[in-house]
RNA sequence: GGCCCGUUCGUCUAUCGGUUAGGACGCCAGGUUUUCAACCUGGAAAGACGAGUUCGAUUCUCGUACGGGCUGCCA
């Protein structure tokens, strides 16, 4: 059997969507769990939408995500002599022609046949016609699409679709400047890179059809294809900018870890069992074209924060910190996140079961990030009444005396409230405040652990000396 | 208009002719609890519609409806 590549294979015009991200890891998936090759192509032949900016976002894209492809990314583009010898080659083998129609009179055809109720495809007078009646004027080369019978398209998700050939059009391969259509170029480059499987969008199913004919002429291999339905918005709309985020960029933007993501698009559209927390091993172990389903699947946004909560609460301490670091490191600037590198790491422990994103990791770790004199907002405030600070102050000194464990200052902590007659609800609050200088964060004990005895006590006194003032 | 594809709880899905139609997210109720979250227990919730094949259809076939794609000298 020979080794499996794939490839994924967009065109950079605007962030990189998230389908396309999906697109990409089904192939990284397929390649990497058989050994195979993964690779990357820009579609760049439309000068007029492609930037360099696009492409640089597909590049941070994948590279964010994790999918590293193999060999050098190939450009299009850069290829199309490469696509012009081949239309070459199918001209002088009879299975193209040059047409000399204007735009005018394709588009009066296409008036017509749709007045007339026939099919709008173009039927090109020139198809037929001898070399030497051709007029010096500017072509198209076009192939020639048999009329009659039908083609099968073996695709692994769709099953066998058949398209009748004279619903194929006479498409055009290289345009009257003598620039490739993308038609042509995928099916040369696919052809060139190897590419075995070709795993996309549900969009290019009819395309399948066309392209075959370039295969058939050329007596090329036909590759494995698999199109994947798309992926829509909540609404059950396609996807676009007015759901929110279509880019990826945005999500790793949003604070979304890559590992969830990766699991949340490759559980989208496709299934393992009951399998719903999964890693990138396993995926790559499970992972099958039949098992893709073939209906279009809505984005959901409260699936991909449930995975990525589970994906961050199970991230080791160390990488986990390298990643946040990596967030902050794009979200904000190489200060903010050296800031945090500081202090982040001993509190993750307890603050990594309850994030679903970086950004809420970041946030629920505020009480080690800041300083003394910690800022009070309104809300703890009113935990701090007269009763609750002389709690504090009996609490206060006593901590002195405690080694610094989780199990003395829990005691100490029951004890304290109990002298007062209070559950240590009460006294919870209270020290809440005085500590984080808020009203939602980690245990209090998880805190005094994390900010350490002197931090704790100082924090404890600062509230302690503003209540007996 | 023509051709092609799709349709199971709100959402993602399991089921590959016989099931009390399963799981997950979300939702609701209860529990646990020092806040939030997490966690535990329970609950509501689905085969688009209509025919046909069959002893029996969510599963196979056809039609209808709805959604999507293609029909470019875009990709």
């Amino acid at each position: 059997m020979s080794a499996i590549v794939t490839r994924i294979a967009p065109s950079p015009t605007g962030s990189m969507h998230i389908g396309t991200a999906r697109t990409a890891l089904f192939n990284w998936l397929y390649a990497r769990g058989r050994g195979g090759k993964f690779l990357l192509r820009v579609e760049d032949t439309d000068k007029e939408r492609s930037t360099p900016e696009a492409t640089t976002a597909i590049f941070k894209g994948l590279e964010w995500l994790g999918l590293d492809f193999d060999d050098e990314p190939v450009f299009q583009a850069s290829r199309a002599e490469r696509h012009i010898e081949i239309a070459t080659q199918l001209l002088a083998s009879g299975h193209a022609y040059k047409c000399f129609s204007t735009q005018d009179e394709i588009s009066q055809f296409r008036d017509a046949a749709r007045a007339e109720g026939r099919s709008t495809l173009y039927q090109s007078p020139w198809r037929d016609i001898d070399h030497s009646a051709h007029p010096d004027e500017a072509y198209v080369i076009r192939i020639k699409s048999p009329n009659e019978g039908h083609t099968i398209i073996k695709d692994q998700v769709q099953r066998d679709v058949k398209i009748r050939n004279d619903q194929l059009d006479d498409m055009v391969l290289l345009r009257s400047d003598g620039s490739p259509v993308y038609m042509l170029a995928v099916v040369v480059d696919d052809y060139d890179m190897g590419i075995t499987h070709v795993i996309r969008g549900d969009d290019h199913l009819n395309n399948a059809a066309r392209q075959m004919l370039i295969y058939r002429a050329m007596n090329w291999p036909i590759p494995v294809y698999a199109h994947l339905p798309l992926i829509l918005g909540p609404d059950g709309k396609k996807l676009s900018k007015r759901h929110g985020a279509t880019g990826v960029e945005e999500y790793q933007l949003m604070g979304y870890p890559a590992s969830g993501m990766r699991n949340y698009l490759a559980r989208l559209g496709w299934s393992h069992g009951d399998d719903e927390f999964f890693s990138d091993e396993q995926a790559k172990d499970w992972f099958h074209l039949d098992a893709i389903g073939k209906s279009a699947a809505r984005f959901d946004f409260k699936k991909l924060e449930n995975l990525c909560g589970q994906h961050i609460s199970q991230t080791q301490d160390a990488a986990l910190l390298h990643e946040t670091l990596e967030y902050k490191r794009i979200k904000d600037d190489e200060d903010s996140a050296h800031k945090l590198s500081k202090r982040l790491l001993p509190a993750l422990y307890c603050i990594k079961q309850r994030a679903k994103t970086y950004g809420e990791l970041i946030e629920k770790a505020n009480f080690i990030l800041i300083d003394r004199p910690i800022k009070i907002d309104e809300k703890a405030k009113i935990n701090l009444s007269e009763d609750a600070i002389s709690m504090l102050n009996t609490l206060t000194p006593q901590l002195h005396n405690v080694s610094w464990s989780r199990e003395e200052l829990e005691a100490l902590g029951k004890f304290v409230a109990e002298k007062f007659d209070k559950n240590f609800g009460k006294l919870a609050g209270p020290l809440r405040a005085a500590l984080a200088g808020q009203t939602v964060t980690p245990s209090v004990f998880d805190m005094m652990l994390i900010l350490g005895r002197d931090e704790t006590i100082a924090r404890l006194a600062d509230v302690n000396a503003k209540g007996s003032n």
